[in-house]
DNA sequence: ACTTCTTACGTCATTCGTAAACATC
DNA sequence: GATGTTTACGAATGACGTAAGAAGT
């Protein structure tokens, strides 16, 4: 294989047929091309250019070379500039993943910034259920996620927004009639799992966060939706842990929601893998905490002051 | 643009995922395959490999890059196969050139050496009649000529036979009846010319290295082919110095071929542009040397001790 | 004499290996 | 502790510019 150097100065003077443009282009001296050349053609073992010292010209192998290196340097400079593109550039297509209905709240709103703020790129909105989001993001099927967290995998991101965490419990059953619920109660009611394999261990790992030293969840039925499973609370099976907006949006008469006494908050953000960050990430990222973060009251000069990016 | 070893030392961790026996087939260390991936990476602006102490991954990114690299890779490899064949391999195609039916002989010897000794290579015959042989080497149309020398051009060549020089004269002229003709006869007799961009000159310079200093050449009329030229000198339109065997291969009874007393024999061979030189013309010329020399009887030991190549 | 390609040589940038640090299993 | 990746540092290869040479106009 030839070096880049060598195969630059080749296309170049077989373009210009003259070693003092080709060397100026370069930014090198006309000895270096003289020189780089020659050792091409000792490596072909053929003449290159036909040269004398008033004209260059290519032979017919040099011809040919040039032809045929030509279009392939082309594609590899066009090859370089889609890895770099989709790499340090935010045009292009960005897609972000969220789950739950808060979530998507959050990247609407982080959206409505970072449209306008990047109109060369296009966000495309991936509602991630309950699949296997390692995969989805190892796959580049989603670039970044917003959920709530912390999140198991080798991921990172900053809080956009917090809530209280509420317990569902059975309308029916005694903690219903309860105003507060401490995490204590998880190690004595059993408590539903999300079983998927990305999300395996979500739940126990955001609820033991909470759960007192030596203490042990108490593990309940597995089941495969949220809906599943909040048709599973309210049938008595078991009770789960959710933030405070899961009452407004799914109110059911034979659920209810009781909040902790003493449980940290359920913090929701965008979390990605670090291999996978880009530039598009990094912009959706500024974007969404502009977007949500509680922006201080504009008062005079201070609203000028207000870093907006 | 990428440098080589960047590209291979991103190809090959793509393919092995693996540091160690990545650094093992480019015979590198593993701390240069990683301060090498990293600078691409930087230079992308985003990673290429999601890697742990225990895993390396590929990236979406990086996934990208490697599929579009690959083919590019190979291809250049191929541009840069093709031509060290053409440089350097003997296989391929060898096209031969040659001006008249006495190079025709010379070059049918010749190939019967080269023939056996380079089944590989397709050697290709072209009857050179009378047309621009610089720019039909210069196209790569001919490789190499077989001709009567001295050749203008930029070219050179070992000699492969010699002639008498004779001058072919009007059978019913004057000169036609002497035994001997000098070489001053050219300045008083009009000399027909080969008129060809490529062989402008070929007839003067080829003559005119016989004729005395200070003296003219008279110049006559141009014609275009060979036959047409003696036609011309039977018409009695002038005379043109030629080769000997053109007597046997052209008997004409309006011509009669005077042999010169004092010119310098004609020399057949090989003749090529030196930077259309590749290992195939060499073996070729090799051939033809082979094939026309003068071998020296094979006496005892001095056959084995007969150089072949 | 002027332009242009080639060659020689000293300097410097970059890549290389060595070796130690760090992380994970 | 074994395996595997990253980082630090001195050494060497090789690309560079300078400058002189050769060849043709």
């Amino acid at each position: 294989m030839l070096e880049r150097h060598e195969i630059e100065t080749f296309l170049i003077l077989a373009e210009e047929l003259h070693f003092g443009r080709t060397a100026t282009r370069l930014r090198v001296t006309t000895g270096r091309v003289s020189q780089t050349v020659k050792k091409i053609e000792r490596r072909i073992g053929a003449a290159l250019f036909e040269r004398t010292s008033r004209t260059v010209n290519l032979t017919p192998i040099g011809r040919q070379l040039a032809a045929d290196l030509g279009p392939i340097v082309s594609d590899m400079e066009k090859a370089l500039r889609r890895a770099v593109t989709a790499g340090r550039g935010v045009e292009g297509v960005l897609r972000v993943g969220f789950m739950g209905a808060a979530a998507g709240q959050l990247v609407s709103k982080a959206l409505n910034v970072f449209g306008p703020r990047h109109p060369e790129c296009a966000p495309q909105l991936v509602e991630v259920g309950n699949a296997d989001v390692g995969t989805l993001m190892r796959e580049g099927e989603v670039d970044v996620l917003v959920a709530a967290r912390p999140f198991p995998g080798v991921v990172l991101g900053p809080v956009l927004m917090t809530e209280p965490r509420v317990l569902a419990v059975p309308a029916a059953g005694p903690l219903a009639a309860e105003e507060f619920v401490p995490v204590a109660a998880l190690t004595e009611h059993p408590v539903l799992q999300l079983s998927t394999q990305a999300l395996h261990g979500v739940g126990v790992t955001r609820q033991s966060s909470c759960i007192p030293e030596g203490e042990e969840l108490l593990i309940g039925p597995s089941v495969s939706t949220f809906s599943e499973m909040l048709t599973m609370v309210g049938a008595g099976r078991g009770v789960v842990p959710v933030g405070a907006h899961v009452a407004s949006y799914h109110p059911r008469p034979d659920i209810a929601y009781v909040p902790f006494c003493d449980s940290s908050p359920v913090e929701w953000g965008p979390v990605w893998l670090e291999a996978n960050e880009t530039e598009r990430v990094r912009a959706f990222v500024r974007a969404a905490v502009d977007a949500n973060a509680p922006v201080p009251e504009p008062v005079g000069a201070d609203r000028a002051a207000r870093p907006t990016s």
